[in-house]
Parts: C-alpha cells; sequence; structure tokens
DNA sequence: CTGTGGGCTACGGGCCGACAA
DNA sequence: TTGTCGGCCCGTAGCCCACAG
C-alpha cells in the first residue's frame, strides 16, 4: 500500500503536475461521500458480476485512455451515438496515457448494475514513463468458488421456487443434515449493497434436488428478474455466501437519462478528457462493463506489448476470448482482413478498433467486426505472452492443451478455409 | 405554423450561421427518433403533473439561457455541484440569446418524472433581436379542471382503494347513476404514455363516500406510488379523463447516473453551450421542472422587463409565487437584502441569482436565499406589467384583489416590520 | 438431472361498513 | 368529509410431487 502511494507522489512530481498529495487525499475522501459508496462494495462479488473477462487496471499504475471507446460505451447508454453536433477536440489526441489515481466499485442501488468509477490523471509520455511498474496486468481476482445459472420461466414464476444445479448446491451451500426427512437448512447470504437475504434450502422431490423456496420470490420481486437473467452465487475469501444478478442484454440497464442530452454526454466525455490532458489533472470517468463493448482503459503494458511486440499484417488469423453463457470463457478464432482507421476525419491514425476482422464461424454476427490489437491473441502474443491467453479455472489442461492444437491447427490452415 | 419555420429560417440567415432548413428538418426527425417519444405527449396532462408554475418557451421565440441554471439542475439531479475540477469557459457568457427550434415533451418510462427537451440556437445580440415579437410569454395551457391528492397511507395499503375527494369526484368523473344500488361506474383513463387504466368507481359507506378499488391497487403498484406521493386527474380539452403522479420531494427522481460522472456532465452542459455560442449552431438541453431549482430558459421579453423595465435596490419589497401541496399557487412576501455576483470568480456580472432576498415568514427555510429578479414581483412590475403577476383559477376576482389589497399593505409597510 | 404442470392449502389482497377526527 | 380499522371472503402465491425431456 505504501508503494502504491508512493508510486504516485511521485508520479506527480515526474509529470510536473500541481497536484499534492493533500490534494489526492481531499479528492479521495470526497469521492467516498459519492452516494451509494458507504460500504466497499465486496470485490469478488464485483468480479463475479462482471464476468471473467473483466479485469480493471491496479491504483498507481499506467495506463491508456481511449476517449473514442469512452464515448461508444456514452452511445450505447444513450443509445445515440455522437453526432456532428459534436465537437472536434484537435487537442485531445486518440490515446491518453494516465496514472489511474482511483478506483471504485458500485453498483446501482435500483438495478444493482456494477459499474466501476476511476480517477486518471494525464501524465507526459516523453518524460514519465521509463520505470513502467508491471503491475497493471496483474488480474484481479476473480472467486473460484462461483455458480451462474440463467433464470428459467419455472424459476421466476410466482408458482414455486428456484431450482438450483445439483454441484452448485454441492459445491457452495453448507452441507445439509441428509438424516434429516427432508434435509433442510436455512441460507443467509448478502447482495452487493450489503442487503441480506434468507432463503429455505431443502432437498426434496422425485427425483430428489436442491430448491430454494421460502424467501425466493421476494428476492426475485425486489431484483426484478425474469426469465432469461442470471443469478450467481459466491462464496468469498471469508468464505461467506454472497449472491449476484445478470440482467440479460436485451434488458437495457440504463434508460437514455432524463438529466443530460446524449449530445451534451458526449461532449462531456470529450471536454473532460481534453481539459485534463492541457493541465496534467484528475478526470474521473465511470466504466460499465457489462454495457460497454470494449474496454477504454487499458493497462499501458498489455497496450505496449499489442502494438510494439507483434506485427500485424492483413491476412492473419488470431482468436479472441468472449464469455459464454455460464459466465465462462471460450476463444473464437479469425482472420485480419484489414487496418484502417474507424474515424478518419476524426481520429486519424488511432489505434481503436483498427483492425478489421472476419469470424471463422457464422451465428457471429453479434460480434465487432472491427477490434484493437490488444484484445486479440495471435500466434506471436501467444507465443511471447502466454501469461496473456488463458487462465481457464476447471479444465485447466485440457482446455490449455485444446487451445495450443487450436493454435497449432490453424496456423498450418489456409487463410480462407473453405466449407 | 409557416411563419414560425419562417422566423427559423430568418433567424438562421440573420444570425451568420451555417445551418440550413434541411438540417433543420433532418435534426427535427431525429429528434422524433428519439426513444420514447414516439406518441405526442398530452401537452396539458404534461403541465398539470409540471405544475401551475411552470411554463415553457414557444417555439421560434427568442430566450435567454443560463448556463449556471443549467448546471443547478445537474447539480440536483447527480446531488453533486460542480467542483474545482471543472473548467472555466472564458469565451461562454453568463446568459445566451438564443431562438428556440424545437420543445418536444417527454416523461420517463420507469418514474413517469415530465421532462422537456429543448433545441436552442444561439442569436446574435446586436443582429438579431429587433422585431422580439411577443410570443414567448404566452403561458402554457394549464388545465383548469383537475385536482390533486396527496396519497394517504390508505390510499396506498394494501388493504384498500382509493378515497376520493367529494369535490373532485363530482367535477370531474362522468355523473354517477344515483337510482344504483350502490351507485357504480367503470371510469377508463390514461396516463401520459397513453396506456389505459381502469378503476371501478363506487359511491357507498356510511357515509357515503366517493372509491376507486378494483384496478386501483395495479396502479399503484405499477407506478410505485407511495404515500405521501400525489396523484391528479384532468379532464382535456377533448374532456378525455387523464391521471398523473407526481414523487413526493423526498424520493430522488434521478439516481446519480452510472453512465457518466457527475463533472463530465457538468462540463458537457458548458462545453456543449460554449461551442453552440461559438458557432451559432443548436444545441439541446433537458429541463425537468420539478427537479430542477429555478427555470432557467427565460422568454427574452420577460427577461427584458425584469433587468429594464425596474429599477431593484437594495430594501425593496417584492413577492414571489410558490405552488401549494395542493398544486395551487400562494405568493410570498420578502425583502431585497443585497445585489452582489453569486459567483464572482466563474461568472461575474451575471443576473442569476445575483439577488439576495429575506422571507418575511419563518419555516421558508426551504426557500433559496438568492432570486432572480425575473422570478419576483416587484409594486413597480405589478403597476407595468399586471399580466405578469397573477393568473389564478378559480378564486380570480377575490385573488387578485387579494393581491393587490397584500400589495397595497406591504408598500406601505415599513422596511423590517418588527415580530 | 432439472424444467413444467397439476393438486392442495393458507396467507393476504381487497371489498365492506363502523367509527372518529 | 375522509382516514383508519376490524371483519370477512376468495384469489393466488407458494409448497408438494408426478412426469418427461
Amino acid at each position: 500500500m505504501g508503494s502504491v502511494e508512493e508510486k504516485i507522489k511521485v508520479g506527480g512530481l515526474v509529470g510536473g503536475a500541481t497536484t499534492t498529495l493533500l490534494e489526492e487525499m481531499k479528492l479521495l475522501k470526497e469521492m467516498q461521500n459519492h452516494s451509494g459508496a458507504r460500504k466497499a462494495i465486496n470485490s469478488e462479488l464485483w468480479h463475479a458480476c462482471a464476468g471473467p473477462l473483466v479485469s480493471l487496471p491496479q491504483m498507481g499504475s499506467l495506463v491508456c485512455y481511449f476517449p473514442q471507446g469512452h464515448s461508444e460505451q456514452v452511445a450505447v447508454s444513450t443509445k445515440r451515438s455522437a453526432t456532428s453536433q459534436i465537437p472536434n477536440y484537435p487537442n485531445l489526441p486518440s490515446q491518453l496515457m494516465c496514472r489511474v489515481h482511483n478506483v471504485t466499485l458500485h453498483a446501482d442501488k435500483e438495478t444493482d448494475e456494477i459499474y466501476a468509477q476511476m480517477s486518471l490523471q494525464p501524465v507526459n509520455p516523453e518524460k514519465d514513463i521509463f520505470p513502467i511498474p508491471d503491475f497493471g496486468l496483474k488480474p484481479s481476482k476473480h472467486p473460484s468458488e462461483f455458480f451462474c445459472k440463467t433464470l428459467t420461466a419455472s424459476d421466476t414464476s410466482t408458482h414455486g421456487g428456484f431450482s438450483v444445479p445439483r454441484r452448485a448446491a454441492e459445491k457452495l451451500f453448507p452441507q445439509l443434515d441428509y438424516s434429516m426427512q427432508p434435509p433442510t437448512q436455512e441460507l443467509v447470504v448478502r447482495d452487493l449493497h450489503d442487503n441480506t437475504w434468507t432463503f429455505r434450502h431443502i432437498y426434496r422431490g422425485q427425483p430428489k434436488r436442491h430448491l430454494l423456496t421460502t424467501g425466493w420470490s421476494l428476492f426475485v420481486g425486489a431484483k426484478r428478474l425474469r426469465a432469461g437473467d442470471s443469478v450467481l452465487f459466491i462464496r468469498d475469501e471469508k468464505s461467506q455466501l454472497l449472491v449476484g444478478v445478470r440482467r440479460a442484454n436485451r434488458q437495457q440497464t440504463t434508460l437514455p437519462s432524463s438529466v443530460l442530452s446524449a449530445d451534451s454526454m458526449h461532449i462531456g466525455v470529450l471536454a473532460a478528457a481534453a481539459h485534463a490532458a492541457a493541465n496534467r489533472s484528475p478526470f474521473t470517468i465511470f466504466y460499465n462493463p457489462r454495457a460497454c463493448p470494449s474496454e477504454f482503459v487499458i493497462p499501458l503494458v498489455k497496450f505496449r506489448k499489442s502494438v510494439y511486440g507483434t506485427q500485424i499484417s492483413v491476412g492473419m488469423r488470431f482468436g479472441m476470448m468472449f464469455e459464454t453463457e455460464e459466465s465462462g470463457k471460450r476463444r473464437y478464432m479469425g482472420t485480419i482482413v484489414g487496418i484502417s482507421d474507424l474515424d478518419p476525419l476524426r481520429w486519424p491514425g488511432s489505434k481503436w478498433r483498427n483492425l478489421q476482422v472476419e469470424w471463422d464461424e457464422s451465428g457471429c454476427s453479434d460480434k465487432q467486426n472491427r477490434v484493437s490489437s490488444w484484445e486479440i491473441e495471435t500466434p506471436e502474443s501467444l507465443f511471447i505472452f502466454p501469461s496473456l491467453t488463458s487462465s481457464l479455472k476447471r479444465p485447466l489442461s485440457s482446455g490449455f492443451l485444446g487451445a495450443e492444437t487450436e493454435w497449432g491447427n490453424l496456423i498450418k490452415r489456409p487463410l480462407r478455409p473453405g466449407p
């Protein structure tokens, strides 16, 4: 902890910014007073809700901030992309190197939608980068003991309770006293807001199965869950039982706010970054992992490796991780078919989504046909930085080997495989 | 209609803006596609929900836009006022003369919170003001046949229905057939989103009273009404029965959005206005009458009269209208105790809340101790522009006379009346 | 192994007049 | 005039198993 603070201080001095540690502290205190942050949110539960692919940068580390990506998040939230009414900020670069001052986890009181608040301070790329500490890539801790189930019509109807998958119940819940007739216990679990929920856990029926009955419908009602939404249980490091929810994608989490027009939001994002860049002063952003198409705050190390570590060319094969329905990871393969600016007018030369790609499988129409180099794995990056590729949990060896052989195949594969 | 369009066009040309009518139309169409605006919102119901003091500027009219006021609205919505991290916009004046291009009414799908979206285009004050048409002050139509009731615990409990005040039922609802035992009818009413609700209206009990029974609890549940919230019924110009809701103030309507940090929102407001001012290009704002402390888009005529029409000085007595609990109007009296800048650093010389005031009555601690000149009535303004002062509905003559005599008294009254 | 549906029961939603403020 | 309560009834939330995918 002490070292992190030191880094911040040093970073501030080297960067030539006027920010003092005292101001840091004031800022920090102010953030903690921000509504809804009274109790610290459980990090493991937050990450379980965020999904296996989301990792946040570390406090004190260096990152690249991409205004375009931030604008994309605004576009998704407001369902309105940037229009011509939005001014150009010629002095705002397409990528802004920043020091991460603060990262706090949040969850919407109404919807339980998770998001992170970060305070970033632009640094001078020429003076301030030599000692890049290698944190910033250390993955955030994802809970190992968890399960995630997509709710069925029966789970959410008023007719009954929640059917717990057998493995989940046996792995996560306290062991039942099977001598009881029927075996029963009371589960007390906490959610992101530290509310407690009590569920009656019973093992009954023919054939026998695990069910949550009494208390379940209250939970469904309070969280407004529908069939298709997901519920997840985890056991944190203190082996406390916690519960989280994930809405189906169809439910737009955030309605277009009646506070600010979409245009003003886009302008706010860009103007805030431009002002911060000009003054090297800190600015505050929100990151909504589940709404956002792509991360737009990238650890500098990761960014550097992808840009300088690999020669990317048209025709190159690549892999990219996506989340599965059951909150696992799966690699999809594709081919790079072009390298060009996403927005040549506003952001010439930007590395944001400058790779045009085609996916091997049909049914990938939901996937972006433009990606950024740090999102993908190439044969080279796999070879040079194997740590980047995979940290699958359960089928660790088989999964990893599977990936390897897959890579082996694809390298030998022709450029455009026929049907 | 034709004349309004013409005004827009002329305004655009005289202002030297590059905006063409074609672009206007595109903009307009785009706005209509804005989510949630498929069906036009009933204007009378919207105004009934907004309250008797809210009036919107007319399309095509000239207004003064106050960035400070807009920022106040953001501050209330996010519960965070502008911080030192927000840049100064030296080229953005504290008041911006604009042409109103478009005004659309909206209501939040979730909360029914009403708001208006306006498109404003800055105009050149020196070239573009000579013929100020006198629309812009014409008050928006508030329904004359309406009633508003604050819900009691019984109204919202699951135990029973809604107790309709006698006068309301007799004035608004279709007459009951009192030969029935008991007299009963089915009411079909529409809300802001054009959803229909059916209530069983019955006249029963000992003593007899009007009740809404079947269907009421669905409404309460769907709108998530609590004791203390208000419900209002109106009969519009087509004598259709409509229903609206107003949340109690305690319920913060808009939670701090997880889309944009409060700082970025403040910046977005200011940067959008600054950019529009520099280019004389249109910009879009939202106005939330019930959240916003004061209107920040003021008809130019009203602004001019208040600033140039009246000499305001320290010690002067004034009156100001406020909304009563039952959605009526009431005048509160006070004394001007100072004239000074609200924010001498950012907005020197601004007319926004530059009057410091003291209220006669105790229990006005909820009221601002700073107001703007166009919000108040002074003896002079009363004399010169009587149309500004009062348009009370029911007790028109008596109310107006009452106001007159009150003014008569206070003019003679000493500067600081003793207890 | 787990999703859905039929059967059954009991709790509470919701209609009524009695009071009293 | 209208807010709250006790009384009562019946609709449905919610527990159980059977059955099938």
